[in-house]
DNA sequence: CTAAATAGGACCGTTCAAGTCGCATATTCG
DNA sequence: CGAATATGCGACTTGAACGGTCCTATTTAG
């Protein structure tokens, strides 16, 4: 079905909302999870995992948390999905593996690895900060409503 | 993980490998699946399917079997993809559902919405004939290896 | 010390992909 | 006609992975 894993999706939502709340020095897993209806204990992993892969700093204790480790803008959503979810290939058969199991077969693996790589590609040009500002969600008061990427497969 | 089911994958190398066999009438599902060492059975229901939306045109009985019902030009991987694996939403709260059933919360769905929509884009503008077609695949000889598509999200 | 946090392992239930089996129906050929 | 070859279709099994819970250990502010 080609879809995120809710973890994904969850952790995309917490970092969305840690951007929105920059001056808070830190969120608890379960404030974050309340501020969505997640289930706390399943959030708590996902942040725990998002901070040994660096996405996050955090603080145990009272008042701890968690807080961006970067900017928001330089948190791509790539990062994120590849933090929680792994490695992603749209085809079973990657360019990773020398070949098909499937021996010289699956000679459809080269297009859909572009498209593969598109996909990455969309995601890593977009940021936390992008997700967070309403500029990019609503069209644009303003200026024109541009696409936030233009990319060539 | 954001990956195409095997049945979808099994789906785009039966439709190329009739595509790369023009000459012949209709190749049975057993045909096909001896070609890449796919269970016959399985592939068998995938062709069923593609048949009934009207991607194959089939045929029973002896010398019977599967063929293109278009030119494998008129053929995307897209409609390929939603035969067999349905409708894909890349978040699980999609924009069909008026909203998250995490009420307001889910804003991060709007942005990736438009993720999603790029990668129908880029399956859509993928025929089989491209799948099939070597040109793409190595890079071109005579002419620029210019991309398959140029899209903006 | 205690309460609030993170850190992390073990575990469970449900869902879904992948594949199998069996049977009905159609069609060609001898 | 009748056998062989196909599609068509539904039911079933199995295994893995996702989503979620529980329990415990550790850190740390007040």
């Amino acid at each position: 079905m080609l879809k995120l894993t809710k973890k994904a999706d969850y952790g995309l939502m917490a970092l969305k909302y840690l951007a929105e709340h920059p001056e808070t020095p830190a969120l608890s897993a379960k404030d974050l999870a309340d501020a969505y209806g997640i289930p706390a204990q399943l959030l708590a992993k996902i942040l725990q995992r998002l901070t040994k892969t660096g996405l996050l700093r955090s603080h145990a204790g009272m008042n701890g948390g968690y807080a961006l480790a970067r900017d928001a803008r330089q948190i791509s959503a790539y990062e994120v999905i590849l933090a929680i979810d792994g490695p992603f290939f749209i085809t079973s058969c990657t360019r990773g593996a020398k070949s098909c199991e499937l021996t010289p077969s699956c000679t459809i693996k080269e297009p859909l690895a572009r498209v593969n790589d598109t996909i990455a590609g969309v995601l890593k040009s977009i940021s936390i900060h992008d997700l967070a500002d309403r500029e990019h969600s609503d069209a644009a008061p303003g200026r024109e409503r541009q696409g936030l990427v233009t990319l060539t497969v």
